[in-house]
Formats: C-alpha cells, sequence, structure tokens
DNA sequence: CATGAATGAGGCTTCATTCAT
DNA sequence: TATGAATGAAGCCTCATTCAT
C-alpha cells in the first residue's frame, strides 16, 4: 500500500522533528501505528528512513517558490520579499529546520540534505539572478551570508515572538531594518 | 588527585566535542585512560559530566573579555573590536560551539549552558553598556541579534576559510563590510 | 508464541523460589534458554516479570479452594479440613511461600501479592461464612490469627517432617491438637 | 577508637534493620559517618560487618531474661509471662526481627544467627524446665511452637495495633485467650 | 588508624535489526 | 505485504572491594 507508507512517513516525521535522527524506530513505529519490522522492510534501515522521510518533506517546503522573487526588479522589493519569505517558512518549519540544523551541525547527516547549504546556495543564486537580470554589482556571497545569519538568528536566539506571529507594523519595521543594511551599503 | 580529574575533563571535552551528549561514557573513560565507573564516582552521572565540562571551558574560552570593548568610545572601533574578537573566540572553538549549538536547538542543554542566549543576552549587555556610557541612542537587541547572526552565519554555513585563518587584509574587508550596515542605518 | 512465554513464567519462578527478587534477569534468561532481552520485550521490567509470574502461580496454587470447606456444618470438621488442606498446600508450596513472606517482611512486594495478607483475609472470610451459615458466634480475626500463626510456625520454624510428610496417624494427631484448642474454648 | 567502631556498629544496625543485607556498604559508611574502607579495615567484608552487628544486638536485646519466667510455679501465670514478655520485646523490635526472618527465610544467614530457631529454642527449653520443676508432663514442642506461631502472627500479619500500643485491658483479654488454648487442652 | 582514589564485575535496560511465518 | 518473536551489542550505572598514602 502506498498508503501505509506514505502514513509511516508523515509519522516518521513528527518524530523526526521532535527528536532527530536519535528517535527510535520503535517511537516511530509507534506513531505509525505499524509493527516496528514494517519500517525496515520498506525503508532498509533506519537511516534510509530518515533520509527518505526528510528528502520528501524538503521538496514540498522549500524547493518550491525558491526563485520567483529574483525576477522582481526593484532591489528593495526583492529583499524584502525573500526575507519575508524565508523568515515565513522558517518559522512556520522552525521545529523542523532547528533539527535538521542540529544534525548537520553534528556531521550526522549525508550532503544531500544539508540545510545550510542549500539555504546559502540558494540565496546565492537567487542574488546573483537577480543582480544579472538588473544589470547590477553584488557581492552576493556576502548578501547570502547576511540574509542567511539573519534567518539563523531568528531560528536560534531566544524569541519574543516568532516572525509568523508578528502583526504586519511589526513585520514591516523589522524588514525595514534588515533591508536598509543590504541597500545604504552599495 | 586533581591531576585525573582534570584529565578527565579534559578527554571528556574532546569526546563531547566530536559526538556531543550521545558520546558514550565508555568513550570519555578511553580516552581519559580511566575506568568508566571513575568517572561515576566523580561526577555522579553523564549528565553531570558533560555539565561539568561544558561549564569548566565556557569560563576558561568566553566568560574573559566579554565586557571590555565595551569601553571603547568610538562606535566603529568598539564593532569593529567586538566582531574581530568573537569571530576570532568562535572559529577557534568551532566544534565546541557546533556542539554546543546543535545541542541547544534540540532541547538537550539545561539553560546554564545554553550558548545561544549567552551569546545574545552578553552582546546585549555590552551594546547597552556602550550606548549609556557614550550617550547613543541604540536599539541594542536589533544590534545583538545582526551580530548574532553574523557569528551564526560563520558557525553554520558552508566556508571557504575560517574567520581566525583569513589574512588581515581579507579580515578588514570582511569587517568593514560588516560594520558599515550598522553605522549607516543611525 | 505462548509457549515461550509459559516457558519463562516456570523458569522465572524456579529461579524467583531460589533467589526472591534479588535473582537477576540474566538467571532467569539462562534458566529460560532466552536471551536476556527477551523478557524486558515481553514482561517491561524485571518487577512487571516476579509480579506476572507470582501472580500466575498463586492464582493457580492458592486461590483454588479457598472456600470449599466454609460449607461444612461441623465446626470441628470445618477447622480440620481447612488447617489440613491449607497445611499440604503450604507445605508443598514451601519454598516459593517463604520467599514471599521473606520478601513481604522486607516491604519489596506490591500489596497485589501480599501473601500473609491474602492468607489472612481468606481465613478470616472463610470463618465468617461458616459461622453465619450456621449460626455461630466466633471472633473470626482470632481465630484466623490463630490458624496463621499454626501455618507460619509451620513454615518458618525448623521441621523434622514437613506436613507432608507426615503418616496419616501423625497428622491426624497433630490437627487434633490444633484443633481442641479452638472448640474448647467457645 | 573502640568509639568509631561502636559507632559504625550502630549506624551499621540502622541500616541493616532498613534494607537487610542488602543494604550497601556506602550506605554503612554515610549512616555511620565514616569512609567506606574503613568498614573493611575493621570488618573484612560486608558478610562479617553484617553477622557482627546482628550477633552483638541479640546478645543486647534477646539473650538477657530469656529463662526467668520459668520458675513461676503457676502455669498460666508462667504463659502469661511469657507471652507477654515475648511480645513485648518483638513487638519493640519489630523491624530488626522482620529482616532478620526474612533473611533467614532467603537462607542467606549463617546457622548462628538464626532467630527463628533461637526463638524456638529458648521457649522449648524454658516449657521444659517450667514442666521439670513442677513436675507435669508438657508437649513442650507443641506448646513452643503453638507460641511461635503466637508471635510470627504478631509479626507478619497485618495489624491494626502492635502489641505494646495495646491498652491494659485489651493486652489481658488477648493474653487470656491465647492462654486458654493451652491450659484447657491438658 | 583512617581515608581518597580507583576499579572489575555485574545489573537492568534499550536499540536497531533479523528470522520465520 | 505485514507482523510477532527473538536477539547481539551496547549503554548507564552500582556494588563490594583493593591500592597507596
Amino acid at each position: 500500500m502506498r498508503d501505509k507508507t506514505e502514513q509511516i512517513i508523515q509519522s516518521a516525521l513528527q518524530v523526526f522533528i521532535r527528536k532527530g535522527f536519535q528517535a527510535t524506530t520503535q517511537e516511530v513505529a509507534n506513531e505509525a501505528k505499524v509493527a516496528e519490522v514494517t519500517l525496515f522492510r520498506k525503508f532498509g534501515n533506519k537511516q534510509q528512513l530518515f533520509i527518505t522521510v526528510i528528502k520528501s518533506v524538503l521538496e514540498k517546503k522549500f524547493y518550491a517558490h525558491l526563485m520567483e522573487q529574483a525576477k522582481t526588479h526593484d532591489t528593495e522589493d526583492f529583499l524584502r520579499s525573500i526575507i519575508d519569505n524565508r523568515l515565513n517558512v522558517l518559522s512556520k518549519n522552525r521545529n523542523l529546520v532547528k533539527m535538521l540544523i542540529a544534525e548537520n551541525l553534528m556531521g550526522n547527516l549525508p550532503p544531500e540534505i544539508n540545510l545550510p547549504d542549500m539555504i546559502f546556495t540558494s540565496l546565492t543564486h537567487g542574488i546573483d539572478q537577480h543582480a544579472q537580470q538588473n544589470n547590477l554589482d553584488i557581492d552576493s556571497t556576502h548578501w547570502a551570508r547576511q540574509l542567511s545569519g539573519i534567518f539563523l538568528s531568528h531560528l536560534i536566539l531566544p524569541n519574543e515572538k516568532l516572525y509568523n506571529e508578528l502583526s504586519e507594523g511589526e513585520r514591516n519595521r523589522l524588514l525595514n531594518k534588515y533591508i536598509s543594511a543590504f541597500l545604504i551599503n552599495e
């Protein structure tokens, strides 16, 4: 049954988000209401299960819409849109992202699911594309690092409010602060 | 013997840096060339050992010099000095810090060794102090987040070179970029 | 397989009878010719295993026939039958009972397998029932204590012969002595 | 220091009463405020310590006055005095006695501190002596068993009140019941 | 005499995984 | 396809005891 496989993936995701790769196959099996051994029949071993689950969710949640904003002509709008969008996505998937960064930091993940790298690389590409399309000379690497820094600080530092819980006013004020640091520089 | 205790702490530190809290007491014992049981006699349990080891290293490596720079009168110098100093310390203790951030992200650490919080808080205090002493109106929280973001990006993103491996020229160019984002804003 | 579970229970019983709750899970596993871990899969932990095993044997060996004798009309016959029956059962399960009393004395048992209490309570009930059915005024608590005392003395004091090894003549003489203490009193 | 040895014995007694022979040397050392190793220097090993401690307390609490009552001429008084005295001593040393019986039941004690045997034997001797002095024909073994049964039932069965907490009236009523069972028999 | 330091042996328990159906 | 049963390996921790001072 495709059904059962999908159900395992969903349940496993929840468990992995909560506990990372350390989560036990038993916990996953319980959450999925499936015999432990079924996981092994379907995914070979825990690592494969983990990778499958994470890849599947990364595709669904992160790859989509990645480069849409690059087309915007105004750089301020481009930045605003990219920061807002990424902070939204990240804060909505906060626990997943935290877990993935943690596992990455501990070197437990294969390169194919290196989230920080993915974020950084896709930012660099987006910025490059924007620069090219608008004939701008931008230090895309530095911008990407700065943006990533912003995103990471939202994920890792203590927060009063998550980004997606801010009012529109607060959100705009915050975005303005972030954006100005990029624009005046140039 | 203080000697053997110290030796355990040093060895445990190396093991914990490599493997995080997951490291086994056996690994620690092997590295320290000590019977496993000795760890328990001396530290009670694995968690206590971990906390003791981490606290000790945090005190030695991070608390020192924390507020020195606040006294600087020129804000640019203040920022330069604080960024340079923190990036240096962090990149020299890269693996330790990565591990601590990872464990923190997974919620495995007690508040007493919450490194991201410590970094953020001490930055905020330092900036506040600088602002007060020089009669400046600074959004210290925002600055602290921006600075933390810079530090985190250096720790987490893929790097060509570590900060402490940069030439003086590269280092200065980098610092200038970072600093300008703060100054022009105000 | 119900088979293996039953086999574990039987082996565990033998080991627990010999060593009490102190018996190690390893000993049980060896006796049952099963991997140690199997015990935990099946019973959760040592305590649960112990309780399960003991409950099962108590049900099989002690609860049966408990109140049969109460129906007897003649009080002497009632006493004779109850003493004979209980001494038989107890002396046949001597080591089990001794172990349970020992663990109970040390406060190591949950109330559900408190053997002394069970014996005393069921005696009291049986006597009450006999008294009621035959319209007698009996101090059932005192009788139950006296009977329990007899049983305990057989279990705990040094014995030349176990009750179940006595000849019929010896057994009758003994029973007569015990019974007369109850009857003449009233 | 005799002092420290005595202090260890006293503390060890408390711990052993609470936990039996299972009590750890660490617990004993803590209670005695002495280094664990001191126990071994003084007593060789845990078993020796245990035996020493128990022998010492048995001498102090049980051997004294054992045969005093045998001299009484009236058998009823003799029984009353012996039952009252033993129940008093036993209920005052309830936990110690329970522990000793428990360890005895589990076969953990050397014959020299077999408490049930000691009680039974001394009762038999006392009764024999009383019979001899008063020219009576008593089945001393049976009496001793009956008496022991009474004592054991007080130690092991659930109790509303300990013997030493009974009012004088209650105590007398109880003693009368017990005694009559012996006298009318003959 | 007393102790701080250290340990080998062993206990309970959990984990990912295989076997047999 | 799915699972109930079983397990080897390993983890944390405790125990009685010895060593060296």
